[in-house]
DNA sequence: AGTAATTTTTAGCAAATTTTAAGGAACAGT
DNA sequence: ACTGTTCCTTAAAATTTGCTAAAAATTACT
């Protein structure tokens, strides 16, 4: 899951940075509200935390432009701010949320697990088949014994799982899993693949990753 | 969670109440010392609020005559006395913590949390394996020979206790562990990892506290 | 104030993870 | 069967992350 951080201040959005991308999250960060907006547009988030009061244009226009472009991903709002008015507004410009700072980072981290799960719809366990997968606790069982995995894995895993029975296309899986910093030509995937393949899949049976050759990968049930 | 509240001055009281209300308690009054006693005496409450300086008997003589009765509730002075004293004969008489006039309504909520948390929460020991992890004295055993630990070795250790067969990410105990909320860059977490592994391991045998790379520590039974 | 204990920072080293790269296998189309 | 493409697998390079010891800073105690 690929989030977008647009904050001014260089500690707090490399507080958040590193707090998500402990929970496996691909995190691109942004200073200002254009750059904000434009990385915005031009790329496939999962969610975007926004500050209101950053440089250039401020957040509420920023969020009042990315709606206007029809991109209906979760808006947090960030917040020093906290009288009625101003929430009002934040959430007419089509905000799903906001936090006043300061904040602790496991109620931010609430709040997006319930954005991202509202969306579609999941709890905080993902299944597929005999796969557990614990996006609090970060464990991964099968069959009710745990499996290593790093955080690529993990979060590569996950994303796979998000989305069972549909298709993960290389570019899809390289938009939400791994963050801006990225070549589009590579093979990282196959790698990661081959590395859950060997982690998780039964001796003797097909792999409960299918290759769907010119396009990508899939998990899906019988 | 009940909570009686002895408090003479109607404004206060009632701006009490509705706050304590808002954060879903269920809140009596009492305008004075005798009606309080009473009250509290005849009703199971889970905590106390108590003004010192109330009309007929003071609220230190309430405190000793309720603790007189056997009743172990937590109580809280609400008071605009702040002497070293007056503190004392407060804690002499039975009361657990007090606060003084005029407060925050968070800093009243933060002190009640902490309240109900040690009566009605946990007990005063936390154990996992073969370590014993007393609240109250602030000792640590391991197979009944004491162990020493500093302020903040013991915090982590009970953070991580408190946790255990949870991944107890960086962010996370950063901020329940030291408070702090916006420093990403230091390094603390692994050099007091690195104490108690040295001071509570067993030789010879892997560590008690793993470590997830990318993600934090976490300690589990087998 | 001076000393000891505790906490935090720093830095070099070690280890694990992530990424790149490359040769070979599988596949589809001819 | 040949060819080009795509994918798999492995190995090794690059990078990140954590461990550890020791110095520096802070706090507590005498």
């Amino acid at each position: 899951m690929r989030i977008l951080v647009v904050e001014d201040e260089t500690g707090i959005a490399n507080f958040i940075k590193d707090g998500l991308e402990e929970e496996s999250f691909a995190v691109d960060t942004a200073p200002d509200g254009n750059s904000g907006l434009q990385i915005a547009l031009t790329n496939e988030y999962d969610l975007i935390l926004l500050d209101w009061m950053i440089p250039g244009i401020s957040g509420i226009e920023v969020c009042r432009k990315i709606r206007k472009s029809d991109i209906l991903i979760p808006i947090i709002f960030l917040t020093a701010k906290d009288t009625v008015q101003d929430t009002v507004f934040g959430l007419e410009a089509g905000a799903n949320d906001y936090i006043k700072k300061p904040f602790e980072f496991e109620e931010l981290l609430a709040r997006i697990r319930v954005q991202l799960r509202t969306k579609e719809g999941e709890q905080s366990i993902l299944t597929f088949e005999d796969i557990k997968l614990d996006l609090n606790t970060h464990q991964v069982f099968k069959d009710s014994t745990e499996i290593a995995l790093t955080q690529k894995e993990f979060a590569l895993l996950e994303f796979l799982i998000r989305n069972k029975n549909k298709v993960c296309t290389r570019t899809r899986i390289i938009e939400h899993v791994w963050d801006i910093h990225f070549d589009a030509d590579t093979s990282v995937i196959d790698v990661y693949v081959n590395f859950l393949r060997k982690k998780i899949d039964s001796k003797n049976k097909k792999s409960f990753i299918q290759t769907i050759r010119g396009v990508g990968y899939i998990i899906k049930e019988e």
